[in-house]
DNA sequence: GGGATCTACTTTGCAATGTAAAGTGAAAAA
DNA sequence: TTTTTCACTTTACATTGCAAAGTAGATCCC
């Protein structure tokens, strides 16, 4: 019975969460860089990740900060274009976050096997009817 | 060109991610009762979450607030001792949660196969299909 | 030409909130 | 009895996510 093993200190603490990327819009922006690695434009970005211009800005601003994304602005059609593309220390830490976040979805999945099953395990696996 | 394939309108938002659950210390609270089905006391989550007190005070008082743990007070050795259990809501909503995070998991791991061959920083890929 | 409008962002302001530090109350030790 | 320890709670603040307002230039309309 496994109250509290011993040697389990800070065995949830999952300090992998990078806040800077532990954020939903952050997330989502990240997430839709690493999945169009030659970049995105502004607009295309707030679609993906259904953002409003200011909020797009202000976590574009953040990430760049950080030096996690870099930001081109040009002109396209006489109209200012602003340009988005992960780079490689960007990429790294995304990489690094997600592996965290791995580790916590197996945690939690890791449950549907315990000891003493039924009432608890119960919902676990939304095979809802 | 198609730049942006149409119809993927907040394909990245993730609106799944409830704030209550996405936060780096109550996703492991959560975790770790999640884990721990019949319950923990305040002084093992603490050290399984690498929690300060106040932190991990509040952040169930949170949780409690939503109806996502159950907190009884009671008293064990003449100290008080507090009791946390996640509730069938809480379970609940943390599996919603969780399968959202597999999906981002997902969405990313996908572009990381392919990042596999060469160089990183270059824009490598044809746009995804 | 000039005012209105549209596009593509930026900036501002504020309410929410995560966190450290200080506080509380009861038991145990000295 | 005074001090210390334990087990939390409460407070205060600095951060930050977000929406609304603002800005700048191009285009339309007359």
């Amino acid at each position: 019975m496994a109250t509290e093993p011993r040697g389990s200190e800070g065995r949830f603490a999952y300090e992998g969460l990078d806040r800077v990327i532990h954020e939903r819009a952050r997330l989502s922006v990240l997430t839709s860089l690493v999945s169009n690695p030659k970049g995105l434009i502004f607009n295309d970005l707030k679609q993906l990740c259904s953002l409003t211009d200011g909020n797009l800005s202000r976590h574009l601003s953040v990430l760049e900060a950080e030096n996690m994304v870099e930001i081109t602005k040009g002109v396209e059609h006489n109209r200012p274009q602003t340009f988005c593309r992960i780079t490689r220390e960007g990429r790294e830490r995304f990489l690094e976050y997600l592996s965290t976040l791995e580790q916590v979805v197996k945690d939690a999945a890791r449950v549907s096997k315990d000891e003493h099953g039924a009432g608890l395990t119960r919902g676990l696996l939304p095979s809802k009817a």
